[in-house]
DNA sequence: AAATAAATTGCAATCGAGTTGCATTTTATA
DNA sequence: TATAAAATGCAACTCGATTGCAATTTATTT
């Protein structure tokens, strides 16, 4: 589920979402492109180029507004920490493994949840603890008070 | 999905995890056995009876036991904090729906994961906004170092 | 029932991911 | 180039969760 370079250009990727050109989100971004697998937002830091100094206050800033315009996904964790992944047509919404010992997260193809213990095992996968499904949208009744 | 009272004996429940029967755990198992969906620390904290003055790292102690020996399912959120359930045998591993409005936890009958936009169109839910399968368990390279 | 060791709990301090307020700098536009 | 709006850095802070250690409670034996 790696992405290829050629993938999601950066600079067009910030206009379509109207975001200006920064050096911050243009190398926040290249490295969301370049990523392998699920980063935290301490890996993104460590990716960036030193001479940056970005300020770790500026990587949330940037990685929530990419994550409200749907740029980017975000992973929560069972360590109480996110991680984050492309979220562009090359990158389709997929399980997630995450190991409880190594805390490595790693991509998973997608497929039937019924279906989900006996395709993963010919992933990285040795032991299936938990399969868990996280919805996560606006309930009706939040929708008829108007909050949204 | 809310559990029926008669289910899940609490000094059964511990015995069979060989826990001690404290009256903290006793209390907190309880609350977890009356509860109608997923409950933060916090939550059981504030339901359980106030003259037992519980600490709350004593209620985070008891959930890590009850969650290393599968007596109840942790469940993280999209806000970086952890909610609870009970995992026992009239409580299977199912869906969960997150209203990002509210910030309340709700359940959701268990589905094919393709199936999933449509059967949840039925429940408490306005707009579906993410599906995230989130697998746990060991990978194989933890496995063959002996890591576990 | 009393004694004992092991397990549990409370308290204070601490951790760490993530956030907020505000001053400074950079960007986009005129 | 000037200007307003947006983005960034810094310091302090929030809050869920954890740790060390002393005090208490439990389970077990005498």
């Amino acid at each position: 589920m790696s992405l290829k370079r050629e993938h999601c250009n950066v600079e067009g990727t910030l206009r379509e979402a109207g975001l200006s050109q920064t050096a911050r989100r243009v190398a926040v971004l290249t490295v969301m492109i370049q990523a392998d697998g699920p980063l935290s937002a301490g890996d993104i830091l460590k990716r960036t180029d030193p001479e940056q100094k970005i300020n770790k206050v500026t990587i949330y800033r940037i990685l929530s507004s990419f994550r409200e315009n749907r740029i980017i996904r975000e992973l929560p964790t069972d360590q109480g920490m996110n991680l984050y992944e492309m979220s562009c047509r090359h990158n389709p919404s997929h399980p997630h493994f995450y190991c409880k010992t190594c805390r490595t997260m790693s991509c998973l193809p997608p497929v039937n949840l019924s279906q989900a213990q006996e395709s993963f095992a010919g992933q990285n996968v040795f032991r299936i603890d938990d399969v868990h499904v996280h919805v996560t949208g606006v309930c009706r009744q939040c929708h008829r008070q108007d909050k949204i």
